[in-house]
DNA sequence: TAGATTGTTAATCGATTAACAATC
DNA sequence: TAGATTGTTAATCGATTAACAATC
């Protein structure tokens, strides 16, 4: 029996997923909102890409277009959110109800993001109980059971980083699929289980490198 | 007259940059902590990477190892932090009293990183005066001859969305050269400017394809 | 000494950019 | 129709990984 394993099928370069956010708030803003079709020119142009990568990235959502027209502006950015998922923000519990992870709830900060907190949790005992906006900050160990009740999959890691292990450790036993590391570290989960870091560190330290060669020269 | 102008001296790949701030971490942690030298072989054993990456990514910073013995762990991490200027925190002002910029200047979370916030400012009058830890948010008709005063040179930008480049000109006219971007759109800056966009959407989108690819297999 | 590790050059891999036929 | 734009294949560029001599 011929078994395909790996078709090469599904396999997008990171790089062009990581762009597709910024299209799509190119799409949504008011500069193109106006228009009912949109071009990978006037994309490229706003955003200061090639058009042929912004071709290429727009492909792997399966979207086509016309030539000479571009594509349907609607059907693209929906197609986006389709391909990430984001036709509604995804159901997410926050683990770590400090500054940072509070800053993920509010109207301000990255609160725009397409992800829907229904739980946080911490495991500071003096954090346990406090409300923080609608939501009342509660145990670790109330998670894994909530987890598989709302069917929940995605954990935003914001503890301090001593504890991130143990909370990751918590999440992986719960159902959880995925977490977006907000702490510094590594963290260690099995096989096939998602994280993505977001690396504050990496970061300052690009900002931090091109200053230092600015002031050097 | 011959101007070498530009020497290929002094550009480094920005992945190893990136990878510079892990390095660090594994070398203050306590794991390396006892020892006295460590090699590429093992800091690519606790970091998942490939050993002659850590090399070239080493070589940057221009440290110098000795065969069949390494790298003298306290002289690595003085090249990176030197490399980084990371020495001692580098001065920097805040814009945006919001949760985000908040949880910069606690202990919690990306406290850690080596900034030093010397100034909060914010856009927002109903924020003006009030106090966030020991600084009290200033209006931003301050900022520039603070700036100028104090010297500094990077300005973190934790505003709403809609009030980025407003706040991003402002900075751009204070002698700042270098702003770290927390909101999620781009900022017309001058050549030269250094922009660094910590980028939250482009992270969750990584997550996002990963979780939805997971789920339709 | 033997062998692990550095520093560096060469090969590979993957992403970006260029070229171009098809098409509306 | 003419020409802008798509979709795709080929060329280039840059980063990762392999190979290997030097060395402690």
């Amino acid at each position: 029996m011929f078994i395909s394993n790996s078709p090469k099928k599904n396999i997008h370069p990171i790089p062009s997923i990581r762009r597709l956010p910024h299209y799509l708030r190119f799409l949504k803003a008011d500069q193109a909102h106006s228009r009912t079709n949109v071009s990978c020119t006037q994309i490229a142009r706003a955003l200061e890409l090639d058009p042929t990568q912004v071709r290429k990235d727009l492909s792997i959502t399966g979207i086509v277009g016309r030539p000479r027209v571009g594509y349907n502006r609607e059907q693209l950015a929906a197609a986006i959110e389709k391909f990430l998922g984001w036709q509604n923000a995804s159901d997410a519990f926050l683990v770590g109800a400090g500054g940072l992870g509070a800053s993920l709830l509010g109207d301000s900060g990255p609160a725009h993001l397409p992800l829907n907190v229904v739980g946080v949790f911490d495991m500071q005992a003096e954090l346990i109980g406090k409300r923080i906006g609608e939501h009342e900050v509660l145990p670790m160990d109330r998670l894994p059971d909530l987890a598989f009740r709302m069917h929940v999959s995605i954990g935003v890691l914001a503890v301090a980083p001593e504890k991130a292990q143990e909370a990751t450790d918590v999440l992986v036993g719960s159902g959880i699929r995925a977490i977006w590391n907000l702490t510094p570290g590594r963290l260690e989960v099995p096989e096939n289980f998602i994280i993505e870091h977001l690396d504050f560190s990496s970061s300052l330290a690009v900002l931090s490198a091109r200053l230092q060669a600015m002031l050097k020269s």
